[in-house]
DNA sequence: ATATGGTTTAACCATTTGGTTAACAAAGAT
DNA sequence: ATCTTTGTTAACCAAATGGTTAAACCATAT
């Protein structure tokens, strides 16, 4: 592992855990096993550090999204698809949906200055079948966005507030775990179940 | 208003904003037009006066919830009530669920600490009562803890990710309070009509 | 062997930041 | 009137923090 990645996958770690303002460049250093230098010597900035950090997360999410959104599947399948792969990326990565989500919300200018252009999720197309298959009688008439809004919630809030959620409905993070796998399927059919004619 | 109470609201502001490790003692003196001394006057220190504003957002919202849970309703009204009051109220304090989040997921000894006794959110009473609706077929056999999940995934997401949401579909802000408004019903019914027998 | 280039480090620096102090103002209490 | 307590401020301080530097290290080409 080059220093670079080993820098990387340390600030990923810190970041992750304390976010932007709460990360200390020492920190990120001790976690890499290497002297504080070398972040500026190959990052330059703790802010280019934590861009780098925050587009490969959010640039491993975003297509992902887009290629089920975007596919040639109906809405039911998009949402199966969609349900079991997220869940399945962020048990792997739990940290990473809070970790977006709060720096966007610290920082919403420097957030919103990529969520504008190039691969951020894109359910323009999603949105449209949806509407064209409540036309087909498929879907019940409901407003896609709420729908967008369920699917999201449903996949991406237990682990946003993980923390919290297993505190309050006390369970260990095995159980935790065990509660997402179930849900990969549950979700789905659920949403499913509430919108089909 | 006190010194005191204009020292906790630019407090509130300026926390929720940006975070515990992104606040500055300054900026709260600034936005409360005070000398920074008073801060520590009144307050002590900036872990004492967060504790203060966490404290009291939190305690804003557990009773309200265990109120809910706790009464003698049917798991049906509960679930009708939640989402109606849960999202009035978040509607008022946009930012409290991603502030409650964050700051538990960047300090969760100090969340733990507080979770584990007085008036948390305990959802226990409400959990066996799903079991006996259950049983009295009611409902349909569902894991009661999916059930609580799903409630809180889709009152709190939207607004916990509320910047990224609202980027993300393309809405403006009084779209998104006007979709809230309507998920105060819509989710409840989308929930009952997914679990009742 | 040694000159050359990138890599790594210890020591250092300037600024920011939470917190303190000492003086001052205001308002009751005597 | 003046003493005492409480509220308020400007100036200050020590520690933390992001960032820099100059020297050392090390591989490779000559």
């Amino acid at each position: 592992m080059t220093t670079e990645e080993k820098i990387f996958n340390a600030a990923r770690i810190v970041f992750q855990k304390k976010g932007f303002a709460g990360a200390r460049m020492q920190e990120i250093a001790d976690e890499a096993g290497i002297n504080k230098a070398m972040l500026h010597y190959c990052f330059k900035t703790k802010q280019l550090l934590f861009e780098a950090v925050f587009m490969n997360a959010f640039g491993q999410l975003a297509p992902q999204i887009n290629a089920i959104f975007n596919s040639d599947e109906t809405v039911f399948d998009k949402i199966r698809k969609f349900a079991h792969s997220y869940i399945s990326f962020v048990i792997e990565n739990p940290y990473l949906p809070q970790f977006i989500i709060q720096e966007m919300n610290n920082n919403p200018e420097f957030a919103m200055s990529f969520l504008n252009h190039e691969n951020r999720p894109n359910p323009d197309l999603l949105i449209s079948q949806i509407e064209k298959e409540i036309i087909a009688g498929i879907i019940k008439p409901i407003n896609p966005k709420q729908l967008l809004l369920d699917i999201f919630s449903l996949t991406v809030f237990p682990f946003a507030a993980q923390i919290m959620v297993k505190a309050i409905i006390q369970i260990s993070d095995s159980e935790f775990n065990q509660l997402m796998e179930e849900r990969k399927t549950s979700i789905a059919e659920q949403i499913i179940n509430s919108i089909k004619r």
